[in-house]
DNA sequence: GCACAACTCCGTACGTCGTATAGAGTTCAA
DNA sequence: TTGAACTCTATACGACGTACGGAGTTGTGC
């Protein structure tokens, strides 16, 4: 039941897993797997099943070997966690015009985040100890710091700048896969599931005592079809962020 | 393993649970609990010890019954979660200056939630499939709604900016919430950490690799004694986004 | 050529979880 | 007074992560 962690373990040997470090073993038999092949097939199990169907004993079915095998390759679960973060940091593409302006690279950067987000759903679900500081994560980073740079903030502001992006994009679309996941796991549709709620709620609540709440749910059901739409709330708000972003680059700049 | 939800079940069934309305029941033994008293004991688990160690069998040792005698009141785990969580959003008191502008409402309602979210840090682990559509939830939609209501937004821009506001909140509280449990998950300082992790990183990391990071990291170190300070961060970025809110505010009063 | 250290692989077992099932005991309506 | 309706509970099942110890495999040093 509990929920899924990174790190926690001895860091030396999250940091040597993480960049591939390991000391060729010379005697012995050959290994069967490699980490990689652990990781790969861990991360599209997690992608195509969930984080709860991601169990020690799936991965090593789906690889031929018995469960305890693995422990061969990773210490435990939670370094193997760290292991599939870093990898998927790996997919984000820097902005590719470079010259575009501040704006647009950080928008890409939010865009390209939100995306992330949904294609490996669970990495908003993995609580986040200690950030896997492995190469794809610290380049990602890197990247994300490029383009916040040179436009008159401080070092501290630059990291100040990207974490209000990547924190909202992270909120919203945690709100954007939870919803998209009920479809999944309940079989039920948005629209049947509150169609199945409404009557029972209208006996329980007064007309008048929500009258905002009933105002803009109204207004939400005939815009999108449906209680709410995650995805242009994300599209609504994500200007709103860089335009705050945008008083303050210029305050700095005058 | 896997994550909780909320609801999930039958709706009407979690709504009537949700407004207490259960009816009487006629014959039978009287019983010794309340699902008042099931919720304020898993809240108080949780809270204290997180949401992996809220387990049935727990909070049925804690009150003193069988673990079997809890699915008398609650028909799962998943409906017990929606319960706590409306339980909790009953904790938001609304805010008290209601003549003090749109902006010093929504900066309340933020900081309101940050705390909300560090009382209870189970709260941004549950994955919420369906809102959980209790009396205290409406009742904290309502007020947040009435911050901006009469400012000079369609029904539909006033949930927008809501949103924005509660996804920052959430995203930013998520990172300072899994950074801080992890002091307590393995008796390592951020400090101790970060010294035990630098020497093997060193030994990977060309220096002249993340230029930008590097300074960064440097600057935050300083700062912060620390590699980040997420509090500090959520203080930085609130601003932005109210300032990017009220762009938008003044663009539909002009 | 041989023995052993070092290594990979894996079967079993423990304690945890949510909850299905079925039975025992309790209360009240008929 | 009887039986329906209800509460409470013991037991059991199939999952989980992983500790432990043993079997099989390979390369090194003699």
């Amino acid at each position: 039941m509990s929920t899924e962690y990174t790190g926690g373990g001895d860091p030396q040997r999250s940091i040597e897993l993480l960049w591939g470090i390991q000391e060729r073993p010379r005697r012995g038999p050959k290994p069967k797997l490699t980490v990689a092949m652990i990781v790969a097939e861990a991360v599209q199990l997690a992608d195509a099943e969930g984080l709860s169907a991601l169990s020690m004993r799936r991965i090593a079915d789906n690889l031929g070997v018995a469960t305890m095998s693995l422990y061969t390759y990773i210490p435990s679960k939670a370094e193997l966690i760290d292991l599939m973060m870093d990898t998927v940091h790996g997919e984000v593409a820097p902005p590719e015009d470079t010259e575009a302006g501040w704006r647009a690279r950080l928008e890409y950067i939010a865009n390209a985040n939100w995306a992330l987000y949904h294609r490996h759903p669970w990495m908003l679900q993995v609580i986040i100890n200690r950030p896997p500081l492995g190469p794809l994560t610290m380049t990602k980073y890197e990247r994300e710091l490029e383009a916040v740079d040179g436009i008159g903030l401080t070092d501290l502001e630059m990291d100040s700048v990207i974490n209000v992006v990547i924190r909202y994009v992270q909120g919203a679309a945690r709100a954007s896969i939870d919803a998209s996941q009920i479809a999944q796991r309940s079989g039920m549709t948005d629209l049947q599931w509150w169609e199945a709620s409404a009557p029972t709620l209208a006996k329980v609540v007064d007309g008048t005592k929500f009258p905002l709440g009933g105002r803009v749910g109204s207004a939400a059901g005939e815009e999108y079809e449906s209680a709410f739409d995650p995805a242009r709330n994300f599209a609504f708000g994500l200007p709103l962020v860089l335009d705050g972003i945008e008083a303050l680059v210029i305050s700095r700049a005058g």
